[in-house]
Formats: C-alpha cells, structure tokens, sequence
RNA sequence: GUGGCCAUGGUAUAAUGGUUAUUACUUCGGUUUGUGGAACCGACAAUACGAGUUCAAUUCUCGUUGGCCACCCCA
C-alpha cells in the first residue's frame, strides 16, 4: 500500500529531473514487512525513535556520568552509606501509598501497567520508598541503627520533557533509617551539599521545618483558615491548591499570592517545642560543619511522607529557571510505619543528575568547569603487516602497565595516523614500522617539539613511563 | 496536563512557489605512497512525518511527531 502511494507521489512529479526520480526509487521501499511507516528519507526503513523525553548517554558525555558517580560513591561511603540496589520495576502501591494520593507523581506521572500475571507495577519515580520497603522486607530494624544506605539509578515519571527534565532520568541519593536526630538531618544535607561542592558548583541549601504531623495538620487548619479569608486575592492556580494541597500556596510565584502570604501564618510558629528545638539542633549542627544555609519558611515539599526537616538545594546564580533544584529531601519519620513495618524514623536526599550535569556543561563551555577530562597521553602509529603485529604486542605490555595508549589500526598510511594523534592531543606518539620491527625498536616522538628518538622496545615501558611520570 | 516559539546533511547555517538546495565544520580520500598542526582539491551527506492548496511545495495551510521555553509539578 505504502509502496502504492509512493509511486503515485513519483508520477506526481514527471517534471522532476532524471537524476533526482532515480533517487526517489532507490528510496522506495522493495518491500513492507508489515509494519506502518517504514518508509524513511534515510534508506528504506524507518528509524524507530528516541522515545520522547528520554536521552541517549554518549560517549562524549561519558567523562560526566563517571565523575559524578565516583564522587557520590567516595562521599557516600566516606560518610558511611552503604550501596543499595533495589529493582527498577515496584509494585504500584508502593509509591501510592508513600507519595500519596493526591500528589502529581502519583496521579499523572507514574508509568504503571499491569503485570503479565494481573498485577499492577509501576517504573519507580523515585527510590526512597524502595529503601524504605527493602529495609522492612529485610528485616534491619534488628541491624544496628541508623541503618544508611546510598543509590544511583535511573527513575522515571511521565511529565511533560523540559530542559534539565527527563521522563528517565537519573538520581544520586542518600538515606538513613533508625535514628531520630538532627545529626542525621545535618550529615544528610552535608553529604549532599559536598557532592555538589565537591564538583565546583556554588549552591545554597534551603531549610524548613515541617514539624510533626500534628504541627503539620495544626497549621494547615489555621493556614486554610486564613487563605479562605483571602480568597479573591489569590490567583487561579492556588484556589485550586487550596483545596488539593494548601501548603503548595506557600510557593507560589505569583506576586498577589506572595503579598497574601506576608501576612500569613508562619508554619515555624506552629511547630510544638520538641519540633523546634530539634530544628534549632539541625542549624546548629550545620553551623559546627560549616555548612552554609539559607532558611525558607515558605519551602514545602510536594510528597506526602515528608516531617520536621525539609530542604532544597540551588545553584547559587540565576535562581529563575524553574528546573534549578538540584536536590531535594528531608526527613521521613511515618514513612516505614506507612508501609507497613514498626515505626522508625528516617531522612534522606536525592539529586537530579542530569540537571547537575547540565549546570556542568554550561560551566564547560564558558571555561569555569572545574571537572576537565583526561585523554590519552600517547598514540601508537604502525606501518605495515609485521609492524601491526607487533604494535598489538606492544599495545598489550603497555595497557597492563597503566599507560593509556590510542591507537588507530583502521588506517594504513603513517600521515593519517598522525592526524590522528594531532586529533586527540596526545604528548607522545609512538611510531613502529618495517625498519623497526627489525631492528627491535621503536621511534617515540615528542608531539609538541617534534624530537624524535629511538628506543629499544623493551625499553619502551620504562622510557614512556619516565616522560609521562613528571608532568603527571 | 495548559500556553508560546521552532523543525534544512552528523553539527551549525543560507535560500527559493519551479530547473543542479548555499556555505562552514566534522567524517572519508587525495596533493609521488615512513611523519601531525597550514594550504589546496575531491567524496559522502539534508528540506521531520502525513495530508491539503497548486500545473508545480523544501517554501503556503492543517494535522502528527519531536525539540526548546514558561506554567503545573519535581530531581
């Protein structure tokens, strides 16, 4: 059929040059495999897309991912979290059940879907409820306490894609169960603070207290009380909140909502006196860490099983830009009760990858990254069939000692290899060709001065190694 | 989910209701075959998809898809 409307479209065109109606044909389909839409301007088939809102990691980017994920593991373990994995794939009530009903990542974003067997699955959207069911499922109340674990992976919600917002994207995350204490909130936001640190970025961090859930329910009472009184005044959006989620009116963007607001009631002042000495303990012992903050009284977070501390962390310049969080957490302390094990308190973070990468990209380009990559020091040019022989011998003995060698087996004549060098800005490039094969040697050649010298090759270990060693 | 802007080789771009779709970078090959950074030459390679208007659409219109931005929300 498609085969059909293509011949129609190429007769449509009988004024087209010869040339070009050849090319057309070469492009028609020889035939259909019964799949619609085969038919593609590149060659005969079709391209099954990127899917929307998702993101091929490239080699170039590689250098990022793997920064970041050796300076969350070194942070993470440093601070004593352990690795934990949990599946990608959870049951659908999980998150129901600890985001809760009513939020957005729950109601709109979740990609859930029924099991083969009939049951309702779901992509994480997030990992702190996974944490929170594997350390119930395993039984860790009864494993010293706090019980801290770290993650990286991928999480997935269905909103709509945006700059520095993926449907998969990926989180470094921290948490810690068992121990109700402001130490644990304050190391919680220092580790997260120093990763970001810990790659050149200047963030502030974000602070508010939510208190119990009692303080919570307290002052939403009275917030809702007042809101109502000012009704007219607020905008669209947050008469809807105030019956979905008045808390949300809180950070509102809008000018008349914030002028509404100054008069409000303040959630600090609701907190009970246990809620707010345990937050002054937090600040203080952020204090004694020398972790910079910034308190926030309207800062609430949008999922359910937050209590007490909350917080955010920005990037420290242009604090517009919507998608400039770069990390979110507080503490947790119904979650696992929630979820059905003995009450234990928690806390946690989690930081969106992909937006810190972003950041450090555009740091890149201006020149202010702190992270640069390191590209081989050394290439491996070969001239012939014994000399490539050789070189893959050679290439063997030196990868074992450590020293990262390019090579480009692919072209044959010597010019191209050394374009090739000049290319990936190695200091040395190494040059074996019939002569050599020979004579046992090797020619290494300094890239910037252009001296060249003669080395045995049993000596090139060692020779190389000497020349890389001092500026290294 | 709502609104705005956008879609030309791998990347960045030019142009046009009509004949060979511009240019640069990248990639590949070459300028006497064992030496890179320069110069020159050549090759590969694009109008997102679908429909409509038209003698003729890459250009105009609509739809789809995708991207960016803002909102919502969040990391």
């Amino acid at each position: 059929m498609i085969l059909k409307k293509n011949n129609k479209k190429i007769a449509k065109k009988k004024n087209l040059s010869e040339k070009k109606l050849v090319k057309k044909e070469k492009n028609t389909p020889a035939k259909n495999d019964g799949e619609e839409n085969t038919i593609s301007t590149k060659g005969s088939v079709r391209t099954p897309a990127l899917l929307r809102g998702m993101k091929d990691l490239l080699p170039k980017e590689e250098f990022f991912w793997k920064t970041l994920h050796h300076t969350a593991e070194n942070l993470a373990e440093a601070y004593g979290f352990g690795l934990i994995n949990t599946p990608i794939l959870e049951e659908t009530a999980l998150f129901v059940r600890s985001l809760g009903r009513g939020t957005d990542v729950v109601d709109k974003e979740m990609y859930s879907f029924e099991d083969l067997d009939g049951g309702k699955i779901c992509l994480r959207p997030e990992a702190t409820a996974s944490c929170a069911r594997a350390f119930i499922v395993h039984g860790m109340q009864s494993l010293p306490q706090p019980v801290k674990f770290w993650y990286y992976g991928p999480m997935f919600r269905h909103d709509r894609p945006q700059a520095g917002r993926y449907r998969q994207f990926t989180q470094f995350g921290c948490e810690s169960f068992g121990v109700h204490d402001p130490v644990v909130d304050a190391e919680l936001i220092a580790v997260a603070y120093h990763f970001l640190e810990d790659l050149g970025l200047k963030v502030n961090v974000h602070l508010n207290s939510l208190g119990t859930p009692e303080d919570r329910q307290n002052y939403l009472i009275e917030l809702t009380g007042y809101l109502r009184t000012k009704r007219s005044y607020l905008c669209e959006d947050c008469k809807k909140r105030l019956v979905k989620n008045p808390l949300r009116v809180l950070d509102c963007k809008n000018l008349e909502c914030k002028e509404v607001l100054n008069e409000a009631p303040q959630i600090i002042e609701w907190l009970s006196e246990s809620s707010k000495s345990y937050f002054m303990k937090v600040l203080e012992y952020l204090d004694e860490i020398n972790v910079p903050y910034v308190l926030q009284n309207t800062l609430v977070r949008g999922l359910d099983y937050y209590t007490d501390t909350v917080f955010e962390i920005y990037l420290e310049e242009d604090s517009e830009g919507a998608q400039s969080a770069l990390c979110g957490g507080g503490r947790y302390n119904g979650l696992v009760e929630q979820l059905g094990g003995r009450p234990t308190p928690g806390a946690g973070f989690s930081i969106g990858l992909e937006r810190v990468i972003s950041v450090l990209r555009k740091q890149t380009d201006e020149g202010t990254c702190k992270i640069k990559e390191v590209f081989p020091s050394v290439f491996f040019a070969q001239l012939g069939e014994q000399a490539r022989r050789r070189a893959l011998r050679l290439l063997e003995v030196l990868r074992k000692s450590g020293i990262v060698v390019a090579h480009s087996f692919g072209k044959s004549s010597l010019k191209g290899q050394m374009e090739m060098a000049d290319k990936l800005k190695v200091r040395y490039s190494l040059i074996l060709g019939q002569k050599e094969v020979q004579d046992g040697t090797a020619i290494i050649r300094d890239m910037e001065s252009g001296i060249q010298e003669i080395v045995d090759q049993k000596k090139l270990k060692n020779a190389l190694e000497k020349k890389l060693q001092p500026k290294v």
